[in-house]
DNA sequence: TGCCAAATTGACAGCGTTGTCATTCGCTTG
DNA sequence: CAAGCGAATGACAACGCTGTCAATTTGGCA
C-alpha cells in the first residue's frame, strides 16, 4: 500500500540513496537522474516517512509552538498561519501551551528535544519575552524563533518577529486627539507583557506631541482580561473629571469597558468613545463595534513558521540570510488603525 | 545527554527487551526486575524516543485531531482537553484543521496515516458526522471517536462522544415557557449540522409538551455565526408578531440577536429574552450576560482521547472496554442550562 | 533429586530513512 | 588514447526502538 524509498528507488532503477538526495533537494545528481526519479516519486505517491526520517538524520521535521494565552483567537490565528508553512515544506508542528506563571516551561522544552526530536520552535508572548526560556532554547541548540513587542528583540533581532505596539497605539492615541479628544484613560494589560508597555509609551508620545499633559490618573493597571476591563474602565469613569476616552490595551479589555459604559448608562460613542487593540474577531461583535488597531496574527504566524524552517533546513547563517531573502519574510509588523464605530468626537 | 533504552539497560544490568517490556508495561517481568529497570529510568531520566518508537512498533504514539470550526474557543477547549489526555499517557497530538466544504479530508487522513503514522483520531463535526469520512477512517484501519449530536451516533455508539443537543435545548425553551413566553423563535445553525437538528428538536417538544403550537414563521435558517443571528434575528422582530424570546443555536448567533436588538432599540431582557447555547466565554462578555447551556468541551475531548487510546493500546474489543470502565469515561454529555441575564419574564 | 512446563530473559532482525565513505562514471587534457 | 580528476552514484552502517523466537531460569511435583 505504502510505497517506501525501496520501491521508488526499484522504479527508477537507482539506489535509495539517490532517491533521498533527490527528495531532499541535495546536489549531485544528474537532471536526467532526477527527473526519473522525480516521476517514479509521482507515480507512486510516495511520501517520505517522518518518523524514519526524524530518527535517521540529524535534523528533524517537526517544530513547535510555545503559548500561554487565554485569547483563543490569538492562538488559532497562530496555529493556523505556522500549519500553513509546514504543510508547504513537509514539517509537522506539535503545539504545547504552556504555564508561564508555574516555571517549568524549560523541563518541557528539554523533554521536547529528547522526547520527540523537535527541531525548532516558536515562542510567543510571554516566553518569548523571558530571558530565562531564551537562555534554556539556546542551551538545547534549538533554532528559535521569537514573537516579541519591538522593545523586546535588543540585539536579537535575527530570531525575532517584531510587532511595533508603540507605533501602533501612537496611531491609535492619535486618532482619539484628532476627535478633539484631551482626557484619555488608559487601561493596561498585564505588567509582565512588554507589549502593554510598548501601546503605553505610543500613547504617551502622541499626547506628549499634541501638547497634552499626561495624567497619571488615567493610566490604571490592569491584566489583559475582560474582567479587567470592566473595573479599569469603572474606576476612571468613577473619576471626578472622568475621560472621554478610553485605550484600552486589547479588544477584550475594550469589551469590558463597553461593559462598565453600558452599565453606567454611559452612550458610546457619543460620550465616550472607547479603541481596542488587535482586532479580535469579536471586537466586531460588540455594540458597537470596536475601533481596534488589526494585528495580522496569521501572517505574523507564518513569517515566524518560515523563519524557523529556513534556519532548520540550512547549515550557515548566510544560507538561512540567503533562502530568507527569497521567501520575503516580513520581520517588524505595525498593527493598522481600523476605525469602527465606538469612536466619534469628544463631547466636550 | 538524552540516554537512550542502551543506558537504560546497562544500568540496570539487563537486556534492551527486557527495557522495552517494563516501559511498555507488559507481563513476564519479574517484579525485582523491574523496579532495577524502573530505577535506572529513574535516575537517568530516559524517555522513550517518539520517532523510534512509531517506527520500529507496530502501534504508534500520535493522534490527530480534525476539525473545521470556526469558534477558536471550542477548537482551544478541544485541543487541551485531548492534549492532557495525550501527555499523561505519553502520545502525541497532530492538530488538523481542514476544509469540510472542500472534500480533500480523505486524502489528508490518508496521508496523516502514511506520512506520520497516526494511530487515531478524534472527530468533530462535521467531519464526525460525515459518512465518506467516517467510511474512509475505518478502511485505513484507524481507532477513531467521533464527537456527535445524539442523533447521529445510530449504531455506532462505542466510537462516539454524544452530545445530547435535544435534551438541553429542551431545558433551555421550558425555562423561556416558564417565564411566560409563548411566541418563541428558534434561529436555525447550518443544515449541515446535525446538532442544529437536535437543538431544533428539543425545542419543539419543549413546546409541544407545554401545549404551544410550533409557529414555522418563527423558526428561521441560518448557520452559526454573527452575522446569521443579526438577520435572523432582525427577520424575526421585524414580523408583526414578534416573538417576545429568541432561542439562538449558538452564542454566537445569540450575541447577533443582542446586535440586532440593540439596533432596534428592544430592551433586553425586558422586552426581549435571548439564549445562547455552549456557553463561550464571550457569552460572559455581551451586554446582558447570556443565559445559555454549558457545553463541557473541555471534558468531552479528554473522554474522547481517552477512549482513542485505549483503543489504540488494546488488542481486542474486550480489553478497550474494560479499560473504559476503568477510566470512568462517560459517553454522553448533556449541557447543563446556565440563567444569566439576557432572559427575563415576557413582556405580554 | 531430577525432570518438565511455565515464566522470564535475551539475541537479533528489522522499521524507513540519512550520513559516511568507497566506487564508478564521464570528461578534459596532454 | 591513456591518465587523471571531479561529479555522480551506490553499499552499508546507524538511528532507538519493537517483534519474533530461541535460550535460560524458575518452581512445582514425582
Amino acid at each position: 500500500m505504502k510505497s517506501t524509498i525501496n520501491d521508488v528507488a526499484a522504479r527508477a532503477g537507482v539506489s535509495i540513496k539517490t532517491v533521498s538526495r533527490v527528495i531532499n533537494n541535495e546536489p549531485s545528481v544528474r537532471p536526467a537522474t532526477r527527473k526519473k526519479v522525480m516521476d517514479a516519486v509521482e507515480e507512486l505517491h510516495y511520501q517520505p516517512n517522518l518518523a524514519a526520517r526524524n530518527l535517521a538524520g540529524t535534523r528533524s521535521y517537526t517544530i513547535a509552538l510555545i503559548y500561554d494565552n487565554p485569547n483563543a483567537y490569538y492562538v488559532i490565528d497562530m496555529q493556523n498561519g505556522i500549519l500553513e508553512a509546514c504543510k508547504a515544506r513537509g514539517y509537522e508542528l506539535l503545539i504545547h501551551p504552556s504555564n508561564s506563571k508555574s516555571d517549568t516551561v524549560n523541563d518541557e522544552l528539554r523533554a521536547l528535544v529528547e522526547h520527540s526530536k523537535v527541531a525548532g520552535v516558536v515562542l510567543t508572548p510571554p516566553f518569548s519575552e523571558t530571558q530565562s526560556v531564551i537562555d534554556e532554547v539556546r542551551k538545547l541548540g534549538l533554532d528559535y524563533v521569537r514573537i516579541v513587542s519591538s522593545g523586546a528583540a535588543e540585539g536579537d533581532e535575527d530570531n525575532c518577529i517584531q510587532v511595533d505596539d508603540a507605533a501602533a497605539a501612537y496611531d491609535i492615541t492619535k486618532h482619539l486627539i484628532e476627535h478633539g479628544h484631551k482626557r484619555i484613560g488608559f487601561l493596561c494589560g498585564g505588567e509582565e507583557h512588554i507589549s502593554t508597555h510598548g501601546r503605553l509609551d505610543g500613547y504617551k508620545q502622541a499626547l506628549q506631541q499634541a501638547g497634552i499633559t499626561i495624567d497619571p490618573e488615567l493610566i490604571v493597571p490592569g491584566e489583559y482580561s475582560f474582567d479587567s476591563g470592566v473595573s479599569g474602565a469603572k474606576h476612571l469613569l468613577e473619576q471626578d473629571n472622568p475621560p472621554t476616552a478610553i485605550f484600552a490595551s486589547n479588544d477584550e479589555m475594550a469589551a469590558g469597558a463597553l461593559f462598565a459604559a453600558r452599565l453606567m448608562h454611559i452612550e458610546i460613542p457619543a460620550q465616550l468613545s472607547i479603541v481596542g487593540f488587535e482586532d479580535s474577531p469579536f471586537s466586531r461583535q460588540t455594540w458597537p463595534k470596536l475601533t481596534t488597531a488589526h494585528q495580522p496574527n496569521n501572517e505574523i504566524a507564518k513569517c515566524a513558521a518560515a523563519l524557523v524552517l529556513n534556519k532548520a533546513r540550512s547549515k550557515s547563517a548566510a544560507e538561512t540570510a540567503a533562502a530568507n531573502k527569497d521567501a520575503g519574510i516580513m520581520k517588524k509588523f505595525v498593527p493598522e488603525l481600523l476605525v469602527r464605530d465606538s469612536t466619534g468626537d469628544s463631547p466636550t
